[in-house]
DNA sequence: CTTCGAGTTGACAGCGCTGTCATAATGGGT
DNA sequence: ACCCATTATGACAGCGCTGTCAACTCGAAG
């Protein structure tokens, strides 16, 4: 029923090493024997044995994706990129959800014993990291003791030599930002997302850029802290529009907190985008529902997870080691001239 | 590094054969010897290797989940739950995303060759196949073809002796329905899904049945048709409330179409729960971030993923064919007494 | 016509594990 | 004390493939 090599070198008349040097395109075959080769392959169906490739190259034609899932869409737009590249190349992707409330039980960080525990047995030829385990030292760590070679996406602390795949924060922010203040804002709040996301920050000071190279002031007020839920964009935006002065416009660091902020707004009687400009951050599906749609910035997460398996299975070296891809400004109804 | 199965064996004075079997809890070992083994394995922090435990014994402690798309939410929830049954038995899921658009384009079914073409190398144990692929003929045949176990999630179509897991989307919308009823709603709408997708009959089924228990009559104009996606649900909604004489309660046959149909009858002004009652069905994030809370039905999606990760791994022959997990009705904001 | 090297092919071992089957130890009944 | 059934253990082959290395082919250079 499943044809080996074997039965595919006897097909094409060749050794099976042959059969194997046409099937991982090792050079020093004739084109003639090639083509033998790829024909008999074809005539019986053959497909290659991963295990027995993998126990004698001790390679895995598998690629991890390690996750703690904050965001549902956020990761499977990773994994759908990431698969993308894996299928164009032969490879498949195992899912690897890991757990950081787990690591916050010991202090030997059981954490990392989840990830080894879920890979020391799979020997994945790489891991796709995503946030916020990539700023987990622990993690990398674990990665590293292992030698499986990963990438991190978007990450926030420094991964030396390793190459990386992320998004410009702080010029996505800075763009959102600059685009509120040529619609003719000057009171522009902000809020914050968790802290502990490392793109928070970044969010935070490409807003703080762009206001800084506008010559407008950040009232204190007018930064507030949320937790990228909507019901912290939510609370948020009810304390910017009590303020006896409010702002004109609100930029949240994600959508969610920005269509707590719209509903908010709604709630009031405001008309958005005449009364109040609200802009979000990712491009969620959420961003299209909400009323008036939102005006966003898409991030490249397909693209990014695409890139990192790229990077994992075929490492580039020509390329630099961090790679940065390009984000949408994406202009919907929430937002309009003052 | 790497310790093997030789070491553990030379560790605890024992064979190979001995090591493998305490370690795939084979009979026939005596208590000490066992213990002996387990503690050279700690040890020496053994792990198997999955590679070559396949190749020896044709299997590859991988399960596939197939799935397409549509929400990405459904698909997260049932990975997760698949990915912990797995994790529990030493299994890894690899996900397949299969496009049915792909399948349109031939009519020799591209599909099924999209499916074997990622399986044939990958000797997975198992397959999870998640609506709609579940109910695609082509699919089916494919796995069969390959000798692959399955396991339909949720399938319309009958899959003869092979178990399935599912939830009641019937019972579960008779008793939304019945709810709406009990609050004293006669005038009740209905907003029906993709009628491709298996579920919306199902779901329209429950609603009649609830109906026709109460004596109530379903009006033509009180039953409009949806694709699922938010924008089908309000424009359902702007129909029903124009009508002269409107519904005092919508069932929309998800979350997404429901909160589509709450925005319009906020933008109407109109007051939920007082004016109008509004039931959707998923239990998405999206139905706490609506204003109000939706009532919903919580499906047991990672129940579901769980138990067909389970059934393929270990199947529990004792049990019948198909397995009916439970689902929960939510009741939040969005329904009212009339 | 020989020599050499690049290009091409094949024989063989072995990756780490498990299935098969043979062998050894154990223990209860006579 | 002996036998046999049962349980416990080990030797060995081989799963399907690839790495190593040796061997062979063939045209160009000497």
């Amino acid at each position: 029923m499943k044809s080996t090599i074997k039965d595919v070198a006897r097909k094409a008349d060749v050794s099976m090493k042959t059969v194997s040097r046409v099937l991982n395109k090792e050079p020093n075959v004739a084109a003639k024997t090639r083509e033998r080769v790829l024909a008999a392959a074809k005539e019986l169906r053959y497909a290659p044995s991963l295990a027995a490739r993998g126990l004698a190259s001790s390679k895995s034609y598998l690629i991890a994706l390690l996750y703690d899932d904050p965001t549902p869409s956020y990761i499977a737009n990773i994994q759908k990129g990431a698969i993308q590249a894996c299928r164009e190349r032969g490879y498949h992707l195992v899912a690897e959800p890991v757990h950081i409330e787990d690591a916050e039980a010991g202090p030997s960080g059981d954490l990392s014993a989840d990830v080894e525990r879920a890979l020391e047995r799979l020997p994945v030829d790489g891991a796709i990291l995503t946030p916020p385990l990539c700023d987990q030292g622990n993690v990398v760590q674990a990665l590293q003791r292992l030698g499986i070679p990963y990438v991190p996406v978007a990450p926030s602390t420094s991964h030396g030599d390793i190459p990386i795949v992320q998004m410009d924060d702080v010029k996505a922010a800075k763009e959102m930002t600059q685009y509120l203040i040529s619609l003719g804002h000057k009171k522009i709040a902000f809020i914050k997302g968790n802290p502990t996301h490392s793109a928070s920050p970044r969010r935070f000071n490409g807003f703080r850029e762009a206001m800084r190279k506008a010559n407008l002031d950040i009232r204190a007020d007018y930064v507030q802290s949320g937790d990228y839920h909507y019901r912290s964009g939510a609370a948020a935006a009810e304390t910017l529009l009590a303020l006896e002065d409010p702002p004109t416009a609100i930029f949240a660091s994600n959508d969610d907190m920005a269509a707590g902020a719209l509903a908010v707004a709604n709630r009031l009687g405001m008309v958005v985008p005449d009364q109040l400009s609200v802009g979000g951050f990712d491009d969620t599906p959420l961003a299209r529902i909400v009323w008036p749609q939102m005006t966003t910035v898409r991030q490249p997460i397909e693209a990014l997870g695409y890139a990192a398996a790229k990077l994992l299975i075929t490492p580039d070296l020509s390329e630099e080691a961090v790679k940065t891809l390009e984000h949408d400004l994406i202009v919907r109804g929430s937002t309009g001239p003052l």
